[in-house]
RNA sequence: GGCCGGGUGGCCGAGUGGCUUAGGCAAGGGCCUGCAAAGCCCUGUACGCGGGUUCGAUUCCCGCCCCGGCCUCCA
């Protein structure tokens, strides 16, 4: 395939070569559903989402699978702090990430497996894993003995001995004996007042990493294309993914994809034990929906970025540029028959294949409006007609095409103000035939006032509410 | 301490061993306009510091400084 892709285990940029020709399966580490959503998981959704529509502009068939973690250690404590079922917590909360991911455009996941919905898989797998010798019941958990993992560390290239030595390897809750200090649970035999489900171990909930592992394998195959996640998860996450599925004989991902996460005010990661969240819901009494799209996806995926009224404020300006051409562009060119296109869709998609460079990507997108104005003020219509089309099919891969997915939410008030505003600027243009310039700026001016600018043009005056 | 990523012009943010040195925002000048708005054209200031390799480095190598991530739950 002509997509390329940086590859965490290899550290490279290199083909995407799927295991079936044509079909594309896509694992994401979904949210464990513990709180409201903030601005970086959805950073992370974004990014994923351009993945993605890519695939299918491609003309890829894709599975893309993003689980929900529906139980864990959080769930359960907040929910007693609530004083609520930890299911309530969780279904809730996965409803609030289900608003926030449609709030801008992200396309469904093929299927969003819970947890709580794949124990006879995860049980499975754990009984997989120790019938191959790699992991251990004690005392009601199952651990995985990390040194008999085969290159335990590829991933995160961790060595084992630096991390035994590390001062923060401490072990934490478990009720069993761990063998070695770095053996993790792929199961928690259950405490008092804890969910559990019944287990050849004893009943328990499953530990966090298999969950992953026992989902893609079910719904993807034993090995399969692209697993991808934050970079938060490279290690431990990925890499005991990497060694339980190693350990139960699964080839498991091909391609490891890791994006930046988003950091909130003084430089530091965006996350809800920092304190330092910014929720989609707060972004969004403040940010278009699209707008807070346009500026989550913006920057690289694989980059770190800022999350600030700041960057939200330039996010509006240079949407709002495009907005502005794709409306006066559509205006302009109405039943025109398209000529000779001014934008390259070539130069796009050579862009996104490249790692899903968004920024060229939108580099070439910004050239087409600044290419299709010029044709506008020249008047040459049929070259503006195929460049605006062409710049909306770019757009409309980067689900920010202003006509088709993001129509206006005032357009079904257009009717009543269409007429309004008419008779405002009917006022105005006989004051400008009278010269009389200060009635005629001081009704422009209450119209601004009241949210609508207007342009006069060659060909009469135009509006829009801001 | 170990592993990883980064430090680019006023700001955000790409990229490259030399070519017209992305793009957006902001600033200045011009065109258009009664004035605006929208738009077009032009302009300026860059690649953390010190070495090295090279005909030539912001781009490769080494060292240093600074920032961030991971090593504990995390998109």
């Amino acid at each position: 395939m002509s997509l390329r892709l940086y590859d965490t285990r290899t550290r490279t940029v290199r083909p995407l070569e799927p295991v079936r020709s044509g079909h594309v399966g896509v694992y994401v580490c979904g949210p464990t559903v513990q709180a409201a959503p903030h601005v970086g998981h959805l950073r992370s959704a974004v990014a994923l989402d351009v993945l993605h529509r890519w695939l299918l502009t491609r003309g890829e068939s894709v599975t893309f699978v993003r689980n929900v973690t529906d139980v864990d250690d959080k769930i359960i404590h907040d929910a007693a702090h609530n004083d609520e079922p930890w299911w309530a917590l969780s279904n809730r909360m996965t409803r609030a990430f289900d608003d926030a991911y449609d709030a801008v455009q992200v396309l469904r996941p093929t299927i969003d497996p819970r947890v709580t919905g794949h124990l006879p898989q995860i049980i499975a797998l754990i009984e997989r894993i120790i019938e191959r010798g790699h992991a251990y019941a004690s005392g009601g958990d199952v651990y995985l003995a990390v040194r008999s993992a085969p290159d335990y560390g590829v991933l995160s290239n961790q060595s084992l001995d630096a991390l035994q030595a590390s001062d923060k390897a401490v072990p934490h809750g478990h009720t069993g004996e761990k063998r070695d200090l770095l053996d993790f649970a792929l199961w928690k035999g259950a405490k008092e007042g804890e969910p559990s489900w019944p287990s050849p171990w004893g009943p328990g909930r499953p530990g966090w990493h298999i969950e992953c592992s026992a989902m893609a394998v079910e719904y993807l195959g034993e090995e399969f294309d692209v697993h991808a996640g934050g970079l938060d998860l490279v290690f431990p996450h990925h890499e005991n993914e990497v060694a339980q599925s190693t350990c139960a004989g699964h080839p498991f991902a091909r391609l490891w994809l890791h994006h930046g996460l988003v950091n909130a005010g003084g430089g530091e990661k965006m996350s809800k034990s920092l304190g330092n969240s910014i929720t989609v819901a707060d972004a969004l009494t403040t940010t278009r929906p699209q707008v807070l799209r346009y500026g989550l996806g913006a920057a690289h995926y694989r980059s770190s970025m800022e999350w600030s009224a700041q960057v939200a404020a330039e996010a509006e300006a240079a949407y709002g540029r495009i907005e502005t051409f794709v409306r006066n562009a559509s205006e302009a060119t109405a039943g025109v028959e398209p000529g000779e296109p001014k934008a390259s869709w070539d130069e796009f998609a050579a862009a996104l294949d490249d790692d899903l460079g968004v920024p060229q990507a939108l580099a070439v997108v910004h050239s087409g409006v600044r290419a299709g104005n010029a044709l506008l003020a020249a008047g040459e219509l049929p070259a503006l007609a195929a460049t605006l089309a062409v710049v909306r099919r770019m757009l409309s891969v980067l689900a920010l095409d202003p006509v088709e997915q993001w129509p206006g939410s005032t357009r079904e008030l257009t009717p009543v103000v269409d007429g309004l505003v008419a008779l405002a600027v009917e006022a105005r243009a006989q004051a400008r035939t009278r010269k009389d310039w200060a009635q005629a700026d001081a009704i422009r001016d209450r119209l601004t006032a009241a949210g609508i600018v207007l342009e006069d043009t060659a060909d009469g005056v135009r509006w829009r509410i801001q």
